[in-house]
DNA sequence: GATTAAGATTAAGATTAGATTAAGATTAAG
DNA sequence: CTTAATCTTAATCTAATCTTAATCTTAATC
């Protein structure tokens, strides 16, 4: 199965939560958009498949029980965690009655927020992550974040690590720079440069200098063999 | 330790009962797997490292006793609380002859199980857990609270020492700074400073200043090699 | 073979994460 | 209560790594 880096939305004002939740989501190696009121969260929730959302309840222009609420009538069916400041009873089952999955109390701990989206990612796609890739001598371990060829130990960067799992992911496809663009960089729109071509090279002369196993599709993109 | 959920085995044929137990050690929080026979329990425990089981003592196919006694007789120590219906000290008795570290009489609260349960792990894991980490080199006694490496002995203050401890038993393994500020830190909320930076620092200092063994990765936190 | 466009390569400058330091605050010990 | 140890904060410094842009190479087309 072709799976990408897993992408989560963070809907929180707070830019201290946000950012402290932004930080762990990214370490723990997820992409992460954030929005900082209701309404551009339902745009963003709307426009991107995001893997799962994290949702604070008091937001502004658009609460976050309604931004669910919108979401479902929708049809989109985005994983979604509510963050209240109330553990009250009642507050759960209408988070839960808007069309959340889950439902955590502020304050939390980082490490309950992970396992309970990593839960409900599980759930939602029934699939358990594998935590290595390999592709012939090509081995990457997604936990420790360890790339061999061959048994060689190569140290990547994280944007190199991260264009190599995607290649690899995608092994024996095409992979265009638009998709490398939006998967690695969070660009939605072709920037005009060339951080793309500078990137691979960078990757290339790391892991594979005589280029027999990333290979270039003039026009098109990159396959790694 | 966060990520360890504590994982218990039933062995019980009473459904009722057994739903009891079950539906109140999973709200405590524990993984809990369920067995309605002797045979099947003693699978189970054999396959699976529980970390505690409670095991009836009136089974189908075989009794709770003799299955604490294979499992003994097979060096599985798993602490074993056992169920009876008879209070009588005589079978208290051949119970602990059995193998078994603790034994309760029906009908009983579930907070006294959860309490015992809690005791035994307790003990178990403080004589399973190494006193002493090792790796490579460097040595932490848990004990006398004393670190050395290659021999030579480091003064480190507790903050210190816990993140060495920390790391230490995630050695190879990427922690990421947010792990750090939880679980050595207890916040729970990024509070922008870098007190994490200024602890791995001191820590190098005292222990690593080549930064050989403690080592950064850009992005995400720091391995202990 | 000349022309042209895509991609590769390189290096400089900008940016950012992390390292280092030191001062002030806090806590524990005497 | 005083002192010493330790912790936190914040400012500054350093090095990794990213981006840009200029130049070079290769492949396709006429």
């Amino acid at each position: 199965m072709i799976e990408d880096v897993m992408r989560i939305l963070v809907v929180e004002d707070d830019n201290k939560i946000a950012s402290f939740i932004v930080k762990g989501l990214k370490q723990a190696g997820y992409a992460v958009d954030r929005c900082a009121d209701g309404e551009e969260g339902l745009v963003f929730a709307e426009s991107t498949p995001y893997d799962a959302a994290v949702v604070d309840i008091m937001l502004p222009k658009l609460d976050g029980l309604s931004l669910v609420h919108r979401l479902r009538a929708k049809k989109i069916r985005t994983p979604v965690i509510i963050l209240s400041a109330k553990a009250a009873v009642d507050d759960r089952v209408k988070g839960l009655e808007a069309g959340a999955d889950d439902y955590l109390t502020k304050p939390f701990a980082f490490s309950e927020l992970s396992a309970r989206l990593q839960a409900l990612i599980r759930r939602a796609t029934q699939t358990a992550e594998p935590s290595r890739l390999t592709c012939g001598d090509l081995e990457l371990d997604l936990f420790s974040r360890e790339v061999t060829r061959a048994g060689q130990k190569i140290d990547l960067q994280t944007r190199e690590f991260a264009l190599l799992e995607y290649l690899m992911r995608h092994a024996g496809r095409p992979v265009t720079k638009t998709m490398i663009l939006e998967h690695i960089f969070d660009y939605s729109f072709d920037p005009q440069t060339n951080v793309v071509d500078v990137l691979v090279h960078r990757l290339r002369a790391k892991m594979d200098p005589d280029k027999t196993r990333l290979q270039t599709i003039r026009g098109v993109g990159y396959v790694l063999k």
